[in-house]
DNA sequence: CGTTTTTGACCAGCGC
DNA sequence: GCGCTGGTCAAAAACG
């Protein structure tokens, strides 16, 4: 509690209650932080507060209209905040008997966009300076670090010296930046749920206060470091809190077989293929009022007004009067849009 | 037989 | 310094 209290910079916003209807309720917010405490206390669901956080400027909330405008977050932080893989298998193939329902939300822990705003959205890009960003070579360091020091206390049975040493030698030390983290909501009976990448566990724990354990994943591809931890929530246990953290520097598997094609448009496709660090059609997928998305989603067309607090005049004029140059967002955003109306 | 999951041990960070 | 907790490792087991 007192944990809780000490760390509350970090709102947890529950999207689960935005809906008047009362079920399949959805909502988002991104917001920065790098507490990951919040995970695992979340405070008590807030809508307003998300709300309000949406548009007090100096709330270090990000909302997703800021996104869409670039007014809190350039591309680089928006492409973050999506960076995220979303239960492409949830829309797409749908389990054939006891479908769960599921609805998901998302909540961004763009403490990167903050830290690292410079460190453009291009893992692919070469890095050719061996002086690059430490998140850069994050990946091999971090891992190769703790394994190097596993190593080294197994090989060396009186190494006591050498740990020492290595404390000795140890520079300042430098606290470890940790990836952007973006938490997703999803009403869920599935704990582990799909979203195109693939997975592989690499532990769990017992979350204290939490009779349900956490999951920790690794995506599985080569020198992709993206990190996933599942948990269920203890307030409400048919909602399951996955939190993503880093980017995934390939093109998400499910896009490359193909899996994810019968739901996205050929612009979004293009896009997917185009940008393989970007699998965030799959989430979008999920949130926009779709003909096709009836897999036990059911999203009320005005949750998104009712979050964003804003008109859908509003949003449209200002959607419309000023579309830099999102690139995915710009296939998405009109659609989107135009589904609003009646 | 290769891949993934399980699970106990270990490590680092933090608060007291 | 100590204890607690989150996060990770890696051997063994399970799986396909």
């Amino acid at each position: 509690m007192s944990n809780n209290e000490k760390k509350s910079s970090y709102h947890f916003y529950d999207p689960f209650d935005c809906n008047p209807h009362g079920f399949n309720r959805l909502g988002f917010n991104f917001f920065q932080d790098n507490n990951p405490s919040m995970y695992m206390n979340p405070p008590t669901p807030a809508v307003e507060n998300l709300q309000a956080a949406a548009f007090d400027p100096t709330s270090p909330y990000v909302s997703f209209t800021d996104c869409l405008h670039g007014n809190s977050m350039d591309y680089t932080s928006l492409s973050r905040a999506f960076d995220i893989s979303c239960s492409s298998s949830e829309i797409i193939t749908p389990p054939v008997d006891d479908t769960p329902k599921k609805t998901t939300a998302f909540a961004g822990d763009s403490a990167g966009a903050t830290e690292n705003n410079n460190n453009p959205s291009t893992p692919n890009s070469s890095v050719s300076s061996s002086s690059n960003e430490a998140g850069a070579d994050e990946d091999s360091g971090n891992q190769s670090n703790k394994k190097d020091k596993q190593q080294v206390k197994g090989q060396e049975d009186g190494d006591d010296d050498e740990k020492s040493k290595n404390k000795v030698n140890k520079p300042k030390k430098e606290k470890k930046q940790r990836e952007p983290r973006f938490a997703f909501l999803t009403k869920s009976e599935i704990d582990h749920l799909e979203d195109g990448y693939r997975w592989r566990k690499y532990g769990q724990k017992a979350v204290k206060n939490s009779p349900y354990p956490r999951s920790y994943y690794r995506c599985t591809s080569q020198k992709c470091t993206v990190k996933k931890r599942v948990e269920r929530s203890y307030q409400d246990p048919t909602v399951v809190i996955t939190t993503y953290e880093g980017q995934h520097n390939h093109q998400c598997p499910a896009t490359l077989r193909g899996n994810a094609a019968g739901m996205l448009s050929p612009s979004l496709l293009a896009s997917a293929s185009m940008r393989p660090t970007f699998p965030q059609e799959f989430l979008l997928s999920q949130f926009l009022p779709s003909a096709n998305n009836n897999q036990g989603v059911n999203i009320p067309s005005s949750m998104y007004y009712q979050n964003l607090n804003i008109s859908p005049q509003q949003q449209q004029q200002q959607l419309g009067n000023q579309v830099p140059d999102y690139g995915l967002l710009q296939d998405l955003v009109p659609s989107f849009i135009n589904r609003q109306q009646p």
